[in-house]
DNA sequence: CTAGACCCTCTAGTTCCTACAGGGTCAACC
DNA sequence: GGTTGACCCTGTAGGAACTAGAGGGTCTAG
């Protein structure tokens, strides 16, 4: 299959797909005579995983870390439990921050509404 | 005070306050002779500004706009309350979507417990 | 007079792509 | 046979919000 199906079929960018064996996230396919890439089932599923993965905000270099596990298959559920598993703890920091920063953001806000100076209460606070 | 006093008393580089000058969000000090910047407590103020709003998390270009607001004291209050309402519901949905991010990684991470096949259940349910 | 702590400008790198610019290829239609 | 239009190619620039470094100047203390 050619790009923009392979595209399609992954939903994603054909730009991204080039991206991505540029960065070497999924192999170089052949070339069929004109120069247009060929690509298999095989990479399908590799380019359906690296989507897959960054959809759950897995970074790059993660990504990249679970392919290695995945092809190298020597204690592989471990490895990849304990890439989830450091995720999961940076994704539940991240939700506290913004509880937090939500809460600074009202708590802010609301000092709009008691303010009746011209000066607004709320940017003052900011400046201090 | 010089660059590097500023950036202690507000808690970042030099660079960044540099950067900062160079984007229009930290006006441009007066140099001393020898081309060094020499800031006045305004400037501090104002780098404050800038640095409590991004640890709010809004972005520069919303930092502009409040700036601007602040600058022309006309319907202050109103304006700033939308903005940090815009941005409080954002951080809303965003808390949303990692929760949901959350659970499908411990999902996924629950499949490595049950697996006992060569192949790792995650990374296979990943590539479907 | 020299070491060290500052300061300057300018450029490149980070992350993960997206968006061109400036081409080539191929099938179908007139 | 010519031309449209949808595809494909490479290569480069941009974006958000800085950080890090090169390669220099300046000032103060010992």
């Amino acid at each position: 299959m050619r790009i923009g199906e392979l595209a399609k079929a992954c939903d994603c960018s054909v730009e991204a797909i080039r991206y991505y064996e540029s960065v070497g996230l999924l192999a170089a396919p052949k070339r069929a005579t004109n120069g247009y890439r060929i690509y298999s089932d095989e990479h399908q599923k590799w380019l359906q995983f690296v989507r897959r993965s960054r959809d759950l905000g897995l970074t790059q270099d993660e990504v990249r870390v679970l392919i290695e596990i995945a092809l190298n298959d020597s204690a592989v559920c471990e490895d990849v439990y304990a890439i989830l598993s450091s995720h999961v703890q940076q994704v539940r920091r991240r939700i506290r921050e913004l509880k937090q920063l939500k809460n600074s953001l009202i708590r802010l806000q609301s000092r709009c509404v008691e303010g009746d100076s011209r000066k607004c209460p709320a940017i003052e606070e900011l400046m201090k």
